[in-house]
DNA sequence: TAGTACATGTAACTCGTTACATGATTCT
DNA sequence: AGAATCATGTAACGAGTTACATGTACTA
């Protein structure tokens, strides 16, 4: 139960069309949310409509056809019993730092250091974004939300900090000392350049 | 092409079987790789095999029977490619943001409380893993590997940061503004009040 | 000798995405 | 008039997990 919970937690701001859901996932993606498609979002609020956690409000031709789905007492229900479960411990998939950990000194640091600049900028504009959302004077913020807020700038801020410290080191030659007592990074610089090598010569 | 990145990365650092892919995941889950299961890894293994991209090494009755993948040379390709192709922006999946953002005042504070005590515990756990690791004497760590560690570092020790500053604002009473243009807030706790008092009645 | 760690594999299933299909309304 | 946005939905597909099935080798 993940999808079904958002879809409650985010019922639980204002009543809301499938449509207006996606957007809500859209728009809290500051590492907030997590993305969601039609394709399961629709077929979610049927589900949830037949066991009664969600009803449709009756729009009374409003025109434009749209369905805003509402919590029913069992939705509040299940949505509180969701918020009290103690939380998983945060997945994350992050593409550049798997890179970064199996990077070999074969491969040519300006690659990398092109990965983190262009990480760089997306975390500047959502930093941005970020920092503006409290004071934008249209969305809604609880007081504890803001707290997720502040979570999301201290975690943008120490990527930014790294991210211009890693540069710097790639940049300078001046990277850490690693681990190796089993002297690896020559037999895999080995293992590699055999490969590559018996390649070259067919 | 996610898995098979992943394992091949895996193979990139030396000759592994499908049981040992595994142990690498686990082992490495500080947040730099993510999960597989057997279920997903003997079938890519096989996949990659048919693909020419791996192959297994043959063991001369070593014992224990188990086969050894190591990279081809189109293995070696792929992965590189894979290394120079800009990485996604990471996904990052939060019960624990995504409960606070929408917890809402007739929720105890201490639930939210003793959610954010359960993660600190989690966040102090990993982070003296992750600062032990380069100086274990035994794990092979890169140059550049050590960057991505330090990343860890940095995130663990701001989120902890994070979770102090946020127990000691909702201990004391003392959580910042929030964003309220259409009073919400308000509105939520009504919505909610006549969804489970009608409810009660009954 | 019992339990744990090592080791491989498959089948059924769940979850969610992509792509498609359709149409109304609003803005430029 | 045409583009963008609002709006709902389905069918086929793909990725990965769970649960099961099986067996060896080491260790307390």
């Amino acid at each position: 139960m993940s999808i079904e919970s958002s879809i409650l937690a985010i019922l639980s701001f204002w009543p809301s069309t499938g449509y207006n859901i996606k957007a809500e996932f859209e728009h809290k993606a500051a590492g907030l949310y997590w993305g969601m498609s039609y394709g399961s979002i629709y077929p979610k609020l049927k589900k949830l409509e037949e066991e009664g956690l969600v009803y449709p409000i009756e729009q009374e031709e409003e025109g434009r056809k749209k369905k805003l789905y509402e919590l029913t007492p069992k939705g509040w229900e299940e949505f509180e019993n969701w918020l009290r479960l103690p939380p998983a411990y945060p997945i994350i998939r992050d593409e550049l730092l798997m890179k970064m950990s199996t990077w070999h000194e074969d491969m040519e640091s300006s690659v990398l250091i092109s990965h983190l600049l262009k990480r760089k900028e997306t975390t500047e504009d959502l930093l941005e974004f970020v920092k503006d959302w409290p004071t934008n004077g249209i969305s809604y913020i609880s007081k504890v939300g803001m707290l997720t807020i502040r979570y999301a700038e201290l975690r943008l801020e120490a990527e930014l900090k790294w991210i211009e410290e890693s540069i710097n080191a790639l940049e300078n030659n001046q990277l850490p000392k690693g681990q190796d007592p089993n002297r690896n990074t020559e037999k895999l610089l080995t293992r590699r350049r055999e490969a590559t090598q018996g390649e070259k010569e067919k």
